[in-house]
DNA sequence: AATATATAATTCATATATGAACTATTTATA
DNA sequence: TATAAATAGTTCATATATGAATTATATATT
């Protein structure tokens, strides 16, 4: 087999998220939020989240996690409260303004998400979802 | 049309593309060099290359490059020299240590890709390349 | 030639990433 | 129950990212 289409592929794969992923970011970033501050909110419902399972949602470490909250906090949209069964757990909750906020850019993004990928038809899009699952479903990737 | 499909192919797309990256990533930075300065290695031809080239290569900001190519220097690995047509040009060069450094890691790096995107069959991967093509080539993008 | 404009690279301020080490708790186990 | 091992979150050091402002130089225009 031509060795060199696994590596062209993997470059298109590469740039093909960087690209989606600069285009929809600077959408958002209009509205004065970092792309991952957007992305931490995406993630906080009602119960509020563990710093933990926040960091596990936007696939980045725990360490990371903790100045993103600590500027959503400095920003008024989040803040921390103690768990009472474990005194090591924080959850992280939605303040009003920070509720306001996701519901105001939530369906913005989904829309935006939803225009760059129309590109594709919905067979097109099944078929590429097949194909990107096949290479997370790897034994070599856990 | 179903139009979750949209935004569960992009997540794929996203966590896919990071998923591959971490993965070769981690066997490159066995050898005690970072992804990014891996990548600028890379890059660097016999004749060298300015920072400017360097950075649309790596599709990252030339103010970022200034970084990087800092502590390549420092690392022993590149130098800077002055381009004598264009007084505002420095071309990085590689040193023989970086030249050296480049030619271990470039055929294990291949080789690391193809390995992980041997999962799919050259007909599964011709396909994935005009999918992801069709993201890149619209307008929306550029 | 004098001035305006453009360009290459850098510096600066801020926000992520990453992994190692550390603190406070909790859970497991001898 | 005393102690070891595990866990949640943080801090620290270092390396990227990003965009705005800055410096030095080159090019275009009058």
């Amino acid at each position: 087999m031509n060795e060199s289409l696994h590596k062209d592929v993997y470059r298109l794969l590469r740039n093909t998220a960087k690209y989606l992923k600069i285009e929809l970011r600077k959408k958002i970033e209009e509205y004065d939020i970092t792309w991952q501050q957007f992305h931490a909110l995406y993630h906080i419902g009602d119960e509020g989240i563990t710093a933990n399972e926040l960091a596990r949602e936007l696939n980045c470490n725990a360490s990371n996690m903790t100045g993103i909250i600590d500027r959503m906090t400095d920003n008024g949209w989040v803040y921390r409260e103690h768990s009472k069964e474990d005194r090591r757990v924080w959850f992280v909750k939605l303040t009003d303004e920070g509720l306001n906020l996701k519901n105001k850019l939530l369906p913005i993004h989904q829309e935006n998400i939803i225009q760059v990928m129309s590109v594709l038809s919905e067979e097109e899009l099944m078929l590429l979802k097949d194909l990107l699952s096949k290479l997370t479903d790897t034994e070599a990737l856990l």
